[in-house]
DNA sequence: GTGAAAGTTGAACCATGTTTCAACTTATGG
DNA sequence: CCATAAGTTGAAACATGGTTCAACTTTCAC
């Protein structure tokens, strides 16, 4: 988690905005905390006490920013969801068409993945923690890919019968490889599982 | 949770065998309400007084055959990781190619799961509360694809270059489509979902 | 400089829930 | 049937950790 990034307009209301340079500082130095503590410890298992023990703060300065825990954890999900649609968004936009742009932004995504392995624990949590935060992690996820497949379609860059469950394959192909490629073990060259991915992905299992 | 599931021999050696029938009943009862419990709360938020109350046992009668909650939880996903082996096994093996073993069982896993939508949450789980028990599921699910995809191969019902990165795609996309058409909507038939899923991974997405 | 607003502090309060245990009941085999 | 092992019970001990709060310090606008 980058000590640099500031406190975006995006930043949810769950936080309680700070009025000042010092009262910002404090908020980042504990958002960077709870993203190290929960990434390495999950959330049950992480205490405020602890996090601000991380971030060099007083006890009661947290919920000086913070309703609770809980709303803690809820703006780190945001966070981090956005930060992936920011990094692997544009990579995708960029590319000249629908397939390469899938496989440049899986290893993006793979390498992202690899710099933050926080991510699928905080993501993966919401489950329990904040389910409607998880639900709607995935479902805009695959929203984005319905409609950039449908707009793929239409200039005749795949198949033209694409739809919903070819996202969430497609979506849940590459929330694998990140788990394997990129939390578990990083013993192969991201640009080349991009590329066996995307070629099973455009041609298919058959002979 | 069926009741009528025995305790097998595969059973982990987690819970302390029970020596009557009646010790036995009294296991079965309270697994069958933690895989409620925990499916409907989660671990963090079931606890063991409310887990003995569901199965109409006292607190104390717990600890008799488990060490503690953790070491139930563990003997759960054992179970269920097990249940959907059974399952799902069976059914792929007794398809006359690789493919079309795929269609079957991804569509069986799919009923299995609207069966046991306590599955995903126990299996998701694991990831924070036994990560060993998490990793484990996963490793052994895509080493058997990895296998069948191989000998699949060598009949040429498949291409010749499958490996592990075409596994952990398979398995990736068929977790999301069930957490999606099994778990979180009920709102298509399992085997045209089956069908459109196979089709995308046997021809691909290219016009 | 001054006063009000913003921010900081950590001990104490409080709720929750796991685990233990010693007394008790039921089952079983000789 | 009796003796012993297996199983049951729930109150109490114990541990953990989230949240509150009133006194205190720093910042900032005027």
């Amino acid at each position: 988690m980058s000590a640099e990034r500031g406190i975006s307009a995006t930043m949810t209301p769950a936080a309680k905005t700070p009025r000042t340079d010092r009262g910002r500082k404090t908020l980042r130095l504990l958002l960077d905390a709870a993203a190290a503590e929960f990434g390495e410890k999950g959330f049950h298992e992480s205490s405020v006490v602890s996090i601000t023990q991380r971030a060099g703060v007083a006890l009661g300065s947290f919920y000086t920013y913070f309703d609770s825990k809980d709303s803690l954890f809820r703006a780190l999900v945001q966070d981090m969801s956005a930060q992936v649609r920011i990094t692997v968004g544009p990579v995708m936009a960029a590319a000249p068409n629908r397939l390469e742009g899938e496989r440049d932004g899986l290893a993006t995504f793979l390498g992202f993945v690899r710099q933050h392995k926080e991510l699928y624990r905080i993501i993966d949590e919401a489950e329990f923690v904040d389910p409607p935060s998880y639900r709607a992690h995935y479902e805009n996820t695959v929203a984005g890919y319905v409609a950039s497949l449908a707009e793929a379609a239409s200039k005749g860059q795949v198949r033209a019968d694409v739809e919903e469950v070819h996202a969430w394959a497609i979506v849940g192909m590459n929330v694998f490889l990140g788990l394997r490629y990129g939390v578990l073990r990083e013993d192969r060259d991201v640009q080349e599982v991009a590329n066996i991915a995307v070629d099973l992905l455009t041609n298919g299992l058959k002979r």
